[in-house]
DNA sequence: AGGGGTTAAGTTACCCGTAACGTAGTTGTG
DNA sequence: CACAACTACGTTACGGGTAACTTAACCCCT
């Protein structure tokens, strides 16, 4: 007990007993069984559970960058749960990281099992929903709002005059974020008079080689679209390998616009039409807002995190 | 108690009391404390302890996926660590996932502080050191030999007449991989007579734009080297995207060589010249491991994952 | 000197799941 | 019918840290 109180350094020790504590922790190498305290229930873990869809995808790897950073700095350490876009995978996940009590739970995307739903709303820890805005959210939520930001998106190109868009994307059970902004995006493109064709990979990973034989596939099906919206710039760019292969001239031949600002962008001889997000800031944000709730500072329960529309040079530049 | 043995599924009970007690769980919800079975020592957690340099490199956030999903299928969960490269970050995590009994640990990279060796050593769990092959690990290592990677690529840079030849990459605190690679690489080039010009970016990540700029900042310093060998395919394109708008044909004007294969590569247009290494299976090959050693299965405590030397078509294609 | 206050250290109980053991009640066998 | 063998379920104890409480020793003041 005396040895407890030493290791908190709470006071009520000499310091003669402190110094034979510390030497005994020394000599026996001595670590602390969080395991304990934690199931006494004298406090809660620093456990914080992070479901993430994958990591192939740079997006998400830089939003778990962001919140694993931040939580660090607190002390708090990320159980990672990989739900490969799947909402079974995310209720296994749920069920087994909560048997392990958690201080809270960071979740990618807006949409859950009913079980896990319950699973969460008993749990009674901090549940951030992030990536989705959602205003109605089970507890807290972080993103932003991707119908407006494919919306945005298809309003820009319909103003340049692209009527006949294409769109190039993965396809997974559930319902994401991607699918909001392609509802975006065909409602500010149906508004203008404009259509766009589908071209979704199933299963597969928002990447480049998805983006390339992706566009391949529709330029097959549908060999008059004169602009491609893509999921993601990493698509978008591996759009952008397979016309300029197929001697395709960007912007004049064929419009490329992408989405998330990402990394590769700042390398491209061209700016790349897309939307900027910062990821790291979402993630950073996230674990912010999860940090005040469990220190109870105020904190909002639902936080925008903005995007930003970059018009770049891959698509032309005005109307007509 | 007879819940618990229902729960378990252990027998022992009569099916009409398998039902009543299958009914009170679903009333209440309950959810079994896992921390209080480890606690009581009678099995070991599923955490295993996870830590990784940072997820910027696409390299790393590979691994980590090939990590997590295979041990999500033992039932097995992550606790990530980003380290940032540094040693005393990697210290300072190990300290606080110790206390929380993982079952074993995985970490980046063969160097550790001396408190982190010693208490890895004392922590009497499986310790695997990836990325890295080494051929006397702590416990357990998987991994390539970086080194002869790059002596690999050095001498297949110079085989083509390549003498004066640049590198381009990161520059940590700690000692790591890439160094390992240069150093290998430098020996080969050294050995058949030509020179190595560095250019390390400080701190930053090994992505596309520090590859850019560092391509800009070696050629301003040494505008006559041929060849750039770069940290990895990331930086590799950022430096062929410096070039291209520099006016620079490649391989004509200079050639440029990554590391990795990452998936960029499957959609550009010439064929990097890099090394392949499956960073997915890597990861899978750390996490078979674990669960080898955790259940008691022979493994080998080293694996060498191995790498390819991919020739490409952005260096020229023979001697002189 | 004696009572109240303070400090340092020790004791007890608890958290929850399960191993180990105990105990009814039932079934089977010679 | 007596006794062993088995089944179903109950009881106790334990793990490591700490809150809450107790005890011992010492100090100061009147």
């Amino acid at each position: 007990m005396t040895a407890s109180r030493v290791l908190r350094g709470e006071g009520g020790y000499s310091e003669n007993t402190r110094v034979k504590v510390m030497a005994q922790v020394d000599a026996l190498g001595y670590l602390p069984n969080r395991l304990a305290t934690v199931f006494a229930g004298d406090q809660s873990s620093t456990f914080i559970g992070v479901s993430i869809p994958d990591l192939g995808n740079e997006v998400f790897a830089q939003v778990l960058e962001g919140i694993d950073r931040k939580l660090g700095t607190f002390g708090y350490q990320s159980v990672l749960g990989l739900t490969q876009h799947t909402l079974q995978e995310e209720e296994n996940w749920i069920r087994t990281v909560l048997s392990w009590q958690p201080a809270g739970l960071i979740l990618t995307g807006r949409y859950h099992s009913p079980r896990a739903t319950d699973m969460l709303r008993n749990s009674g820890i901090p549940v951030i929903e992030i990536w989705d805005l959602n205003s109605s959210p089970l507890d807290m939520s972080v993103g932003i709002n991707h119908f407006d930001s494919g919306f945005d998106m298809g309003r820009y190109l319909t103003s340049l005059g692209y009527r006949n868009i294409g769109y190039v994307g993965t396809s997974h059970d559930t319902a994401n974020a991607a699918t909001e902004r392609l509802n975006g995006f065909c409602k500010a493109v149906d508004g203008a008079g404009g259509e766009v064709i589908k071209q979704l990979c199933l299963h597969d990973t928002a990447t480049y080689y998805p983006g390339f034989y992706g566009t391949e596939q529709l330029l097959v099906a549908a060999p008059a679209v004169e602009c491609i919206y893509y999921q993601n710039d990493a698509m978008a760019f591996g759009g952008l390998q397979y016309c300029s292969a197929k001697g395709l001239s960007i912007p004049n031949d064929i419009g490329i616009a992408g989405w998330g600002d990402l990394p590769i962008a700042s390398v491209m001889s061209k700016r790349l039409t897309s939307c900027h997000v910062s990821h790291l800031k979402l993630g950073q944000t996230a674990a912010e807002m999860m940090m005040a709730r469990l220190t109870d500072e105020p904190a909002p329960n639902c936080t925008d995190i903005g995007f930003r529309l970059i018009p770049g040079s891959t698509v032309r530049n005005s109307g007509i």
